[in-house]
DNA sequence: AATATCATTCTACACCTGTAGAAGACATTT
DNA sequence: AAATGTCTTCTACAGGTGTAGAATGATATT
């Protein structure tokens, strides 16, 4: 039996968010530079954080010259996947209806974003 | 400056969630057994998540005769809107659309809950 | 060689969560 | 009154999370 993916921690996430949008392996300052007015961690923290997410399993950690670069183990579609699912079962009883229903009244999107999701539907539905 | 809104564990938002679809306070023994087979938590853990929300101003004890009763002090509907807007935040960006299709491509969504978005969808947009 | 630099690893610590036994307060049955 | 049962409140404790200083090791500079 497998383990599955864990949920991150806000944290971890955030750090793993700069990881994956980069397309190549990063190191610590490159975290942090693209954190910069946003997360203003200190570099040890980042490094905590990132230390964590090895023991996880999230990242792999290979020494490179004189610093440490982090790559990706598990993709954010992947990781997205496990945590949408779950969300949708726990906070909104497995109806999407009920979770864009809840975004709506919170004037949480926009009429363009509802639009595109419409389309979105329908080259779906039309596409099988 | 007013605190927002805190996100709430796993344990406390499960009790929570039975608090609300009870339509009036209920007491601890009432979790109790809505959570049967559920969540099969000693009823001293269940006293000490209640007394956790309790703390964190969800919700309200009372005594009532030999029992104390709880009420919540924020809505479902509230809860969930301002987590389905920091969900979309955190995770996608934003993008409702981003995540739909992270649920589609997880195989969490029936064919009939798509249908039925597109039907939400659309009367949200003729209702304007 | 001695020192300053810099990234990394250790260590720390408070608060949060999950989980529940121990202890107390009160009602009920011997 | 004593024993019993039932809730509730206290206390506890391990593991997770946010945050970062202290120590270490390797390199660059004086």
């Amino acid at each position: 039996m497998k383990k599955s993916i864990r949920r991150l921690p806000d944290s971890e996430l955030e750090i793993m968010k700069v990881i994956w949008d980069a397309k190549e392996p990063v190191t610590s300052a490159y975290i942090s530079e693209k954190l910069r007015g946003k997360k203003d961690w200190k570099i040890t923290s980042i490094l905590t954080f990132l230390a964590r997410l090895t023991d996880k399993g999230f990242v792999e950690c290979k020494r490179e010259g004189k610093v440490n670069i982090y790559r990706p183990l598990i993709s954010e579609q992947e990781y997205l996947e496990k945590e949408s699912k779950s969300i949708l079962e726990k906070l909104y009883n497995n109806s999407l209806t009920n979770f864009v229903a809840s975004l709506y009244s919170s004037n949480a999107i926009a009429e363009d974003e509802l639009k595109e999701l419409q389309e979105f539907i329908e080259k779906l539905t039309r596409g099988e």
